[in-house]
DNA sequence: ATGCCTCTGGGGCAGAGA
């Protein structure tokens, strides 16, 4: 089966493309990120007519996740139990649910802003309630994974220059930390082969000829239980996503499993 | 050409993205 993750930046906006690509890449479950739509105004029926099922979770103009599925779309849990509020409202950054032979979680972590922001704190929180959320998943029944938009580049070569990172998010030791926190719940990485370039980056910047230049980040993840991860046949990013008008800024990230 | 930022809400331009 084919599963993967992608940050649209706007579902809505990215419509065409998404729907474009569901035809194309066939993909079996496909996590999505950014809505900046709501649970009620997802274009769910442009997504079935594809064969698809939804599981939508969005609060509006910022953030929102989803799950959809065409080989079953079960025990659906929007957010993360004891997940953390910023200024006091509750965030949709998380959705979980069984598809078939797998269980999955899409996320999109907070961004950080600043290392000394308290945006960039309650990521580490954000990401601590991730840790004791997949615990639980991962101790379950069935394969499991969390893939999305981590917002965490998890080694130096994740970026393309580590000078223009200096003291930046993104690459703090903290917050890299906190991803050791998803490998003691039993998680491992699993990281896409390099295509054209040596390292999958994920996301390139829309400003500065970004993309062009190569001047990107690999910050959209997939950590999988050991039995998913033993289930790989292949992982990769479809950097085709990344280019011409209306594309997103983050490109998909693939993984084929034997399941 | 992989091409100089894009999205949303609201009705300006500010905030967020990373």
């Amino acid at each position: 089966m084919r599963v993967a993750a992608w940050n649209v930046n706007s579902i809505t906006a990215r419509l065409p493309r998404v729907l474009a690509w569901l035809e194309s890449a066939r993909p079996d479950v496909l996590c999505l990120q950014e809505l900046k739509s709501t649970t009620d105004t997802f274009p769910a029926e442009d997504v079935r007519a594809l064969g698809y099922e939804v599981a939508a979770y969005g609060t509006g103009r910022w953030n929102g996740v989803a799950i959809l599925s065409r080989v079953g779309l079960d025990d659906v849990a929007r957010g993360l139990p004891d997940e953390p509020d910023y200024e006091g409202a509750r965030e949709a950054r998380a959705i979980t649910a069984t598809c078939g032979p797998v269980r999955v979680c899409s996320v999109y972590v907070p961004n950080g802003r600043e290392v000394d922001h308290a945006h960039y704190a309650y990521k580490l929180r954000w990401l601590g309630a991730l840790a004791e959320s997949a615990a639980g998943d991962a101790a379950g029944r069935l394969p499991y994974a969390v893939l999305g938009d981590f917002n965490i580049a998890p080694t130096d070569a994740d970026v393309w220059d580590l000078a223009a990172f200096e003291g930046a998010t993104h690459v703090s030791a903290r917050e890299r930390a906190a991803l050791d926190l998803l490998r003691e719940a039993g998680l491992s990485e699993v990281v896409p082969r390099a295509l054209k370039y040596d390292v999958p980056f994920t996301y390139w910047d829309y400003r500065q000829l970004a993309f062009p230049k190569n001047n990107g980040m690999r910050i959209d993840l997939v950590f999988g239980t050991p039995v998913f991860a033993a289930a790989v046949t292949d992982a990769y990013v479809d950097r085709d996503e990344r280019k011409g008008k209306g594309a997103s800024d983050h490109a998909p990230v693939v993984v084929d499993l034997e399941i």
